[in-house]
DNA sequence: GCCCATTTTGCAACCCGTTGCAACAAGATG
DNA sequence: CATCTTGTTGCAACGGGTTGCAAAATGGGC
């Protein structure tokens, strides 16, 4: 039922070779010849298919979309994010799901069923396994949002974790703040090591030791039983850094289920900026990420490397700004 | 590089036509052929390229996944569970992203390229037009959470929205409410229409008329200045049935902003139960949409329907059921 | 061991495009 | 007008599978 070169062809009395060169960018048609083809073209609404085209050039523009952080409403822009910007670049996002995937292989494999042309892994807390494979398997790869090592050889684009942890040691210091603790994200995240490492460094040029506590996922639930426990457990910390605005918000409602005041009590400082952080109620105090030059940067290097597989495995680190709400106290002034 | 058919044909000493087969299920293979290339598969690590057979089986096992809801919380929760049901069934979701896509027919030709077996449409607030073209462009598609119409000829799975509405109106009259009011979502929203309808119904069998707003969009923002202004507009409403949780969210803070009490002063009623409704500090009292069921029954849908598309359109109205949290008065005990 | 009905198998054409190559046309140059 | 460029065009092979068809192999019954 669909129109194929064929028909137009016929319909444009030329030869498909001449049909598909006037729809190839750069290919050899004659200003004539092209008239022909794109009057059959619009009469018969024909539209080439990318999949057969892809058989033998090799692209589909289909790009992996990889998460499994669909439980923390940040996410949800970054996906709003990403779709946009993918879509303006003419790629489009099959998006895949590793939430209770431990397979690996599986999802590697049907990646390549599709032949992606290449990978976006929007996530920190993935394995470090997956994107080894995709890279092993010769499959542009680039994380955004999260990953550290230097060691591994995909792109990478994010902020300054380290630096992150720096700022929120600063923030704390300036609020005079002496007791603080870090509640970071899954410990297995790769980012979480990188923030802790940044905080301590900041926070003991004050001379402070941070206390650790770690949620076991991205998630509210996550947040509100690590900071329950913690209420407790460490009781004197007077402030949190907190490894995600999600799970700050649910150690917001630990706190305040402990009948402790927010930021008279404890205070609090979250991660990423989310929506929600800007709702009257949460007025999460928060370090900002840049999402949107985040998703764009990420989708221009996917570009790069699918353009040139070979170039050397880039890093790109943005800065982060702190949004100052009313999870910490203020500053004192300065006299 | 990658591993073809016709690898694995001469490594296992057969035809092609024997490799395909031995992959292609309910073919006719013996079991000692089938060995022999399940054996060369493995050791060369082949899997069948999706692609390529889509072009003579017309099957692509592409979904696209269609909605403009990304600034509520609720629709990451129904593309978490979307993938993975799809992801279950052997389906792919190419996600598109609508929210700033006026033109139709850009999307349906992209979706037409990439030869989608079928489209799931999950909004309620697209505009008509998409679910036509699709349709026309002989599409299967099925709509999730949304629409009634009964003209249209797509599969539509969702609550019953009138039934909603209604069960809306017996909610508030049991606990006493005498003067209600309906915050909707947009007005273009398929949706709107009916749970208005059954609420406004409902609430006629105990006399009441309600007071009738609306909110731009299915956001916290919208929400929130769509209450704001009801309070001073209507300000004598003692409770709302709110189009969406996170428009009741964002109504929920404009009413704390004007110093009033939930649910002393105003009471709230959601729609959706989204995970968010269940955080401490929301406890929004709600109406919960049945979304695995949803989900499920819609993948099971679009499968049927691409096996037969001639089949008569569809139509599944779950039930939704209430969720009791901190925004509405208890009813009045019973003596 | 022979004959017939069933399976199993391979050949080759086809799905829808792309692309190297050679043939060809048109325009520039002398 | 002949010759050389340069630009256009069609042919045919190809990419990675699927599938109708006929040939080959298998199994069963006698």
């Amino acid at each position: 039922m669909p129109v194929t070169l064929q028909d137009v062809a016929l319909r444009a009395g030329v030869s498909k070779s001449a049909v598909s060169r006037t729809f190839t960018p750069g290919a050899s048609v004659s200003a004539k010849t092209r008239a022909k083809v794109e009057a059959a073209a619009t009469e018969l609404g024909y539209s080439p298919n990318v999949l057969a085209s892809s058989l033998t050039t090799g692209r589909t523009k289909l790009i992996g979309l990889i998460s499994n952080n669909f439980a923390n409403p940040f996410f949800l822009e970054i996906f709003d994010r990403f779709t946009r910007a993918l879509q303006a670049a003419e790629l489009r996002p099959l998006l895949v799901n590793l939430s209770d995937e431990g397979d690996a292989e599986r999802s590697l494999n049907m990646l390549r069923q599709y032949n992606v042309d290449g990978v976006i892994v929007a996530s920190s807390s993935l394995p470090p396994e997956f994107a080894n494979m995709f890279q092993k398997a010769g499959l542009p790869v680039v994380h955004a949002f999260g990953w550290s090592s230097p060691t591994r050889r995909a792109d990478l684009v994010s902020i300054d974790n380290t630096e992150a942890g720096r700022l929120a040691a600063r923030t704390l210091i300036d609020r005079g703040y002496a007791r603080a603790g870090f509640l970071g994200g899954p410990r297995t995240a790769a980012t979480t090591g990188d923030r802790l490492q940044g905080f301590t460094e900041g926070l003991a040029q004050a001379g402070i030791t941070p206390v650790v506590r770690y949620a076991g996922a991205y998630s509210y639930g996550s947040g509100r039983a690590a900071m329950a426990e913690a209420l407790t457990d460490a009781a004197g910390v007077e402030a949190w850094f907190c490894g995600d605005d999600v799970i700050a918000v649910g150690a917001m409602d630990a706190v305040r289920q402990a009948g402790k005041s927010i930021p008279g009590d404890v205070g609090l400082l979250g991660l990423n900026d989310m929506a929600m952080a800007g709702w009257d109620h949460v007025s999460l105090t928060t370090i900002r990420q840049p999402t949107e030059d985040i998703v764009t940067t990420a989708v221009g290097l996917i570009r790069d490397r699918i353009a040139d597989p070979d170039r050397a495995p880039q890093r790109r680190l943005l800065p982060c700004t702190l949004v100052e709400r009313a999870t910490l106290r203020a500053a004192p002034t300065r006299p």
